[in-house]
DNA sequence: GTCTATATAATGATAGAC
DNA sequence: GTCTATCATTATATAGAC
């Protein structure tokens, strides 16, 4: 429920911050160290300093990503504050900068998250065979489920501009949440997203 | 039912494949003129002679990926030829590398891609609001429907990776468009994919 | 920890020969 | 149409001062 870690706002951690928001933005390869230290406003020799190589860089922005879904799950599903109004305002205010992030390097091809993808079909396709234990392909409804979801995250641009709202507002991630309920059948939900889209639903509608 | 056009076995179309490969795997700005000059086994020259600078080549990828989507529909839309063996084959064959340049330049940021995204959703969205006159939010759910689909395109290696089968061959394309006919409500599924399902199935069986 | 200055490499683009 | 040679720019990475 805090943030992440004390060192949170050192000027590594600022640095590393800019350097997630520009490969998220331009990819790794178009993002250069000379961008990356005039967005954290520091000379370019201070970021090769603290990472390295930009490679490095990359790296930790990688683990940074991995270690903060792995406690924000830890937190949220294992300790069972999905439903905490803290929680949910931390994560709606923190998680945006390391979706982008995630999403892009999907693209890009970081080695963690293709890891995290495989990990993400495989738990789907645990959940699935368990509720169903028929001959059905429950590996590609796990793949295409989860290429599906990730799917909005990676064109979050797109749907942004196709919704008239920022996917990362409130408001946007209610609609997307709900048109995902009304789309995908009920049986193939995981109790999350369900969840997410009630308890978003609640929050936004007694705002007004 | 032809080959796009006829110019295509010059040395100026070998080029351009050559760029919409590399900038499919790598992005546009990780692909160096040099490098797609070797794919193409010609001199960095003469890909400048061709298209003048890198951002024109760009272009006329674009370009290139958009008539051709456009003739496909032509010709299998709206003439009629979805079910046609020869037009499958031909799709088969020639859609692949198409796909995965689109997939990569949704991310990568074309203006052409985000207009065909934009254009996709306003036909799903269309088509949602003449079969159900509800007050739903056809908006939201043509966008996340098309995020949805497009998301398997631009996952396409994860997808694969996770599949054990490469999405672009038969029974990759077949096993995941089986588990999309699975995963999402029947009446939000175009015609299209439906068919396409069910002759690609026909068709594999078929051949056992 | 933070900065400036610089060495080294790679890239896009141009010019001109064949 | 196709190639080789070259220029100018830009990027990463290093070294050393404060």
């Amino acid at each position: 429920m805090r943030p992440i870690s004390e060192e949170d706002l050192t000027t590594r951690a600022r640095i590393r911050d800019a350097a997630m928001a520009l490969f998220a933005e331009q990819g790794v390869k178009a993002t250069t160290i000379r961008g990356i230290a005039e967005a954290a406003k520091v000379s370019p020799g201070l970021v090769q300093h603290h990472f390295g190589t930009k490679e490095a860089l990359r790296q930790a922005c990688d683990e940074y990503v991995l270690s903060y879904l792995r406690e924000q799950v830890t937190v949220g599903v294992t300790d069972h504050n999905l439903d905490k109004p803290e929680f949910i305002e931390n994560v709606h205010r923190t998680a945006p900068p390391l979706m982008k992030y995630l999403g892009r390097a999907l693209v890009d091809g970081s080695p963690a998250a293709a890891a995290m993808f495989d990990e993400l079909v495989s738990v789907t396709e645990e959940h699935l065979a368990d509720d169903d234990r028929s001959e059905a392909d429950h590996r590609a409804r796990a793949t295409v489920l989860t290429a599906m979801k990730l799917g909005i995250t990676v064109l979050h641009e797109h749907v942004s501009r196709a919704l008239g709202t920022d996917l990362y507002a409130p408001q946007g991630a209610l609609r997307v949440g709900k048109a995902q309920l009304d789309l995908i059948r009920p049986e193939f939900l995981g109790r999350e997203l369900f969840d997410q889209a009630r308890t978003g639903l609640e929050k936004v509608e007694g705002q007004r």
